[in-house]
DNA sequence: GCCAACGTTGGC
DNA sequence: GCCAACGTTGGC
């Protein structure tokens, strides 16, 4: 199994309307590495943590599986999507998603909070620039993170 | 609102 | 294939 984090702003689509939607499909990727990992490196099974970013309080808010693998993204065919690609035919598609199925919410662990954790040091999500909606979180990094969800 | 960092585009 | 210009991301 491997482990993930997903950004999103919440204003776009927050743990809240995972939590309602109870599965979701992760459209709208346009980005080449990100779509690497889904289509290529994703598994059923696979959890990730759900972040909120550009928003008052960045940080990881909640926990999601991933419950189908890659398929392709309907949104690039979609002329009156905002993620519609025109160089997407639909016999050679570009763009990939997976469904995330919600897990549960947590509170919400802050850039600050898994900056101060030393076991974090080079978690991905933590770089300098990082712009990487989609990062892969290794195993001890998980299990950091989540020993940090058990204190309040 | 600022600005650093990064990906993409396009001229050459 | 290089690289400057541009647009976007996202923390602060």
């Amino acid at each position: 199994m491997n482990y993930w984090l997903f950004k999103s702003e919440p204003s776009a689509y927050s743990v809240d309307d995972l939590a309602r939607d109870r599965v979701t499909a992760w459209t709208g990727v346009r980005n080449y590495q990100a779509r690497n990992l889904m289509r290529d490196a994703m598994r059923a099974g696979d959890r990730a943590f759900f972040h909120h970013s550009s928003c008052e309080e960045p940080g990881i808010a909640g926990i999601a599986e991933i419950c189908r693998p890659a398929y392709p993204d309907e949104t690039q065919f979609d002329r009156k999507s905002r993620y519609y690609d025109a160089g997407a035919p639909r016999d050679n598609p570009r763009w990939f998603n997976v469904d995330v199925k919600f897990v549960r919410k947590t509170r919400v662990v802050t850039l600050a909070e898994l900056r101060a954790q030393k076991a974090l040091k080079n978690m991905q999500v933590l770089k300098r620039g990082n712009r990487l909606s989609i990062t892969p979180v290794t195993p001890a990094e998980w299990a950091c993170v989540e020993h940090l969800l058990e204190k309040t």
